[in-house]
DNA sequence: GGTGAAAAATTGACACC
DNA sequence: GGTGTCAATTTTTCACC
């Protein structure tokens, strides 16, 4: 899809804030409201613009523990095996196939250490698992929103 | 701070739509637009809504390329250290401390394989930095914003 | 792309429990 | 502490140019 600079801003504008009037985000790009609205409509329409979610703290929702798992699989497994079976884990919050050795990556977040073990073991119970290397996440150090390139 | 099952569920329908509007929520959890609205900023307040952001489809904005990197550190490295140090790079939209063989994880975002390339050199630049292990993203199969425990 | 008007949402004041 | 109702203001969302 084809976007110009002002698109880009207002991107940046809703990732930094995604509540923030028509009107406001108008004023620092210099349209109106309604002009600002018809380019988010599209941006939405095209799929630029996925959706808009609140940042939750997770320790505030009870979930404190967190572990990236590394996935070995077995020769015929697709990409689409492993989206469907991770999909089915609540704790899954992020997976992506990867080069180097793991075929896949798992991003899991758990209540605790218990629970975060039961998810871990129901994955490793997937037929096509041959392996798993964890990493508990022992601090969140950074978690940025999806950072746009801002054209100035 | 304390929470009852209405603010998880509005927490919970803020994260599907973070533009929802109160009244639209209200209808769903039983309550006035107004109360809703003291609920949000209550919860806002207190850090458990760290804010609203618009979730874009990275390679709309030319970010094609994804990689996530194991880094392993001197013995006298904190994480503090680590924190500054990726927080200079604009290519890191996530670091964690990890427990098991590496230190820390971090997940990477670059316009294309040079640029990432580029990142990666700038981070092993850093003088922690002893060794990096480093998993190219080939497809991003799951990517879920913060999971809600659904208190049905 | 802007303007203007109607509809809807936000926000604060107030009473109530 | 919490809620709902009401009114003023602001925003959204249409026309139409």
């Amino acid at each position: 899809m084809q976007m110009d600079a002002v698109d880009q801003r207002i991107i940046a504008l809703l990732v930094a804030d995604a509540r923030a009037s028509y009107a406001e985000i108008g004023a620092k790009v210099s349209l109106s409201a309604p002009a600002v609205k018809r380019r988010v409509d599209r941006l939405r329409s095209t799929g630029v613009i996925k959706g808009f979610t609140a940042v939750i703290e997770p320790s505030a929702v009870g979930w404190t523990t967190e572990a990236f798992v590394e996935l070995f699989c077995t020769g015929r497994t697709t990409p689409a095996q492993i989206t469907v079976a991770t999909r089915r884990h609540p704790e899954v919050i992020g997976a992506y196939t990867v080069s180097g050795q793991a075929d896949a990556l798992v991003h899991l977040r758990a209540a605790d250490i218990g629970h975060l073990e039961q998810a871990l073991e129901r994955l490793r119970a997937e037929p096509f698992v041959t392996s798993t290397r964890s990493m508990v996440v022992l601090s969140r150090l950074v978690e940025a929103p999806t950072a746009i390139p801002l054209s100035s």
